[in-house]
DNA sequence: GTATTTGTGTAGATCGGTCTACGTTTTTCC
DNA sequence: GGAAAAACGTAGACCGATCTACACAAATAC
């Protein structure tokens, strides 16, 4: 019942290859001193013993070639195409990724940062994560972080980000052009004392400047709420229930988006000819024919593989903190259409 | 600029109580022979340096409390279903899980798999992965082992299913009591050679199964796809061209059951008036309203949990393999209906 | 009162690598 | 041809914990 094969040690490496531990060392790190015929010998021998390097013993003094990915929600499935971008970029670069979720607020964020810490990752890419800027300045002092989806600017790390004043201003503009006028802005209000540099707080700010921008500064329509499903669904249930109810929505998120879907089905009210409602994030589900959401696309694997690759140069030794944005783009589908005439205004009869 | 804290190490804390590094490292792990003088001593110590253990050197001797879950594809928001019911389990136990994603093949897979076992983790649950039985057999010898999504017997590792079987005859059954006769099954076919265990495998078991015990024999309808979107879109556009489609089909996946449904909506069919679907998995797009696709839950958070337990006491020294299955049960909604009248089949005019 | 057991604490090897310091050749340079 | 430099290889400390073996004191047994 034995079988268990006891894995071969780069002591066994040096044995079988007649060399010393230090030399199999350097073979495996490529390091400075070693003959071309040393090299050949010991890595016949890697390949005879069919050796692996313990990733954690070589941890222990050196770095141990693991970047950690921290998410909020992996339900959320725009973190796995991020991901998606990040383990491309990271794999070019020799880097093994692994992710770990804390859903359940900033103490439990903290934990698990530290339990990346407690097996010295290299290097940390938190998505979304909570907690004001100075959190996260801490955690960036002690390891080389960027973080995906908070804007800059920051002093110890890395910023990328989808330029959500630009996004804001696709969406603003897009139903200014059809004819809108009562676009309400459905904004996220977190639990959180410090927003600076959330996605809200920005698209927030981008949809104030862009109708604005419109000539609608006398329709700007700040609904707050919370950005997932029953959360759309329940602002737009509100909104109806006004006198003159806006005629388009800007719904933050597309989960959001979603929710405010459902409660115009529920009330009866036809998408697009009554309403016009958009998404932000372009999820799958945006994408299905039933739902066709139009949303503003963040081009997720191109923001991860970025990220990824700063995290890479910071931690081969870069200081100076990097802040980026990436344009994102709108995409149009069947959820928005003309403004309704105005003599017949959105609503309930 | 050296704001760079050392980390207290063990050696830190024994030092500050004035008691030996063993001493210490039996407080963390609880082990026999301290005072309880001693033990407040040192946490008081630990308290006032912040010490946090290193998991990374805990792993070079004992354990590194790191469970692994590899997952084939996180875009599949299924898993991450799974996930949380895994991570609320492995908190209780005091573990830490991480996780790890390789879609393209079972050669990443396979360097994943080396990836988590160099870094020694105590335990790993494979969610649905490639490979044989007898590929995963050999990983189960090396380490505690529960496969998620096949089914057994196995004899190195324990598995966690959905009963596929009673999953297929919930969907036929229900058909059927519609009226529905020409039922059809999209059956994923993969690339490899032994599929033994795989729920394709095992649902058009039982699709056949209940085709057999409702006397609808002779009109089992297996048909050859992927399981993905586009592949059930390609199969729905291959039934429609056929002189007598089916009036219902068992998509295999909700992601098929999507692409299907896309390609009823460009022929101009009606769901469920002329064609009724069912999916599988119950993915939350399932669940929009504007979706509405009848599928079968698995009830993934259990099922995570259940693979999580079952993992713990595989560490905690279990030789026994154990398979479980998970009774899945039937989500109507609105893409099943009663079979149009046989006088006018589904299908193009 | 001595022998044994039980309780408490320590020293030091160990896990599997990395990396510095240094010894020995070989090559290059004048 | 001798000195300096470069190339190659090794010994052994080190990373931060675990864990075995053992020393010593106090409690219990007879």
């Amino acid at each position: 019942m034995s079988e268990q094969v006891k894995r071969a040690t780069i002591g066994d490496v040096a044995l079988h290859a007649g060399v010393s531990k230090a030399a199999v060392s350097k073979v495996l790190r490529g390091a400075y001193g070693v003959s071309e015929a040393m090299k050949a010998r010991v890595e016949a021998s890697m390949a005879a013993l069919g050796y692996r390097p313990s990733a954690l013993a070589r941890g222990m003094r050196g770095s141990s070639f693991t970047l950690g990915v921290f998410v909020v929600d992996l339900q959320n499935t725009f973190m796995s195409v991020l991901i998606e971008g990040i383990r491309a970029e990271a794999e070019v670069s020799g880097y093994q990724v692994f992710i770990g979720e804390a859903s359940r607020g900033l103490s439990q964020q903290q934990q698990m940062i530290e339990a990346m810490l407690d097996r010295k990752m290299d290097g940390l890419l938190l998505i979304a994560p909570f907690g004001t800027a100075e959190d996260l300045e801490e955690i960036g002092r002690s390891t080389p972080t960027v973080v995906l989806g908070r804007h800059g600017p920051s002093k110890s790390y890395d910023t990328v980000a989808s330029d959500d004043v630009a996004g804001s201003g696709l969406i603003v503009d897009h139903l200014a052009a059809l004819g809108h006028r009562r676009i309400a802005h459905l904004k996220h209000v977190g639990r959180e004392r410090n927003e600076d540099g959330m996605p809200q707080v920005v698209r927030a700010r981008g949809y104030v400047e862009a109708m604005v921008r419109n000539g609608l500064e006398s329709e700007i329509d700040l609904i707050e709420g919370r950005w997932h499903q029953t959360g759309g669904q329940r602002a737009m249930e509100l909104m109806l229930e006004r006198p003159l109810p806006p005629t388009a929505v800007h719904a933050g998120t597309d989960m959001a988006a979603l929710g405010a879907l459902t409660a115009l089905h529920e009330a009866g009210i036809r998408v697009p000819e009554e309403f016009s409602v958009v998404g932000y994030d372009n999820v799958f589900a945006a994408s299905l024919p039933q739902v066709a959401l139009t949303s503003v696309d963040q081009s997720g694997v191109e923001m991860g593989s970025l990220a990824a690759r700063l995290l890479v140069e910071r931690i081969q030794g870069r200081r100076e903190a990097v802040s980026t944005v990436v344009a994102p783009s709108l995409v149009v589908r069947r959820t928005t259409g003309p403004a309704p005439a105005a003599i017949a205004p959105a609503g309930r009869s």
